[in-house]
DNA sequence: ATTATTCCTATCGATTTAATAGGAAATACA
DNA sequence: TGTATTTCCTATTAAATCGATAGGAATAAT
């Protein structure tokens, strides 16, 4: 399951996706209109930032904003910094990869060679969508027919 | 992430089906073999049993055993049964739908569609796969070659 | 009877999750 | 210069979930 934290970051990232321009846009303004919890987003959009997802500016007019293309922000990418591993078990995952306690020979383990078809569809999908793929409202796609 | 739960119950099935009969084998022989504490596998298979993936005898010489050929067990019911939802978000989830708090329109949702891809590449893997597939071990792998 | 096993319920400790609190640091602007 | 605004940072909390254990009832074989 998709923990509320990457949820929260995804459809923030998506709503800066849809903005105009790149001026900085407040928490305030994305947690209202994406009904999330203010201070809960604070602490979401700044691990965005540390990450290099996103830029900010304190202060006065403040806020943050997208430091790439939408379309050049590949969801694999978003996903390993909100959600940590792709992979439904460590000893399948290429990033946060872990051996197993239980696994004497992970060649031979049953749920290793099924975890790992998983893992590929899956990180295909991520890998083949981007930010500017998400943002698209219903409303650009029926302007796309 | 995948629970120790789900994972445990897999091998389990996967040793049940690596078995010669169909006599009743003991929790404790699966638990040793495995290297699954054997309190905690008693629960499992408990409700695998249950849930109606196995099927057990009572008493001295008594076990758990496959009611299903492996090639009939699929791998999204098992999925299903020990892990819940295949989707990440309860949302665009088949079996245990649930709508979100925060999502005015479902339908314009970026983070929705994209959860429905990721949610049929999954499925697609594991409506495709059975319990035979699964159990084959390294060596029948070599035997094929 | 005795022994071995599944079945059932309850509980526990640790971890994770979702969210809140409070204030420091930086910036705009009057 | 000062005040309002906003990000930034750390800490804390309440609730839920997870992994595992405990203890014994029910059942079956010998």
């Amino acid at each position: 399951m998709l923990s509320k934290k990457t949820k929260y970051g995804l459809k923030a990232l998506s709503y800066l996706a849809r903005q105009e321009g790149n001026t900085p846009v407040q928490v305030g303004e994305i947690a209202s209109n994406e009904n999330i919890p203010q201070k809960f987003l604070e602490s979401i959009l700044l691990t965005l930032r540390k990450s290099g997802c996103l830029g900010s500016k304190k202060g006065k007019h403040g806020g943050y904003y997208l430091i790439k293309k939408p379309s050049d922000i590949i969801m694999a990418d978003v996903m390993r910094v909100l959600e940590g591993p792709i992979a439904l078990v460590p000893c399948v995952s290429l990033n946060f990869y872990e051996k197993c306690d239980d696994c004497p020979d992970e060649i031979s383990c049953s749920v290793h060679k099924l975890m790992i078809q998983v893992r590929d569809s899956t990180l295909n999908v991520f890998r083949n969508t981007t930010l500017a793929d998400v943002s698209k409202t219903s409303k650009d796609m029926d302007l796309i027919k």
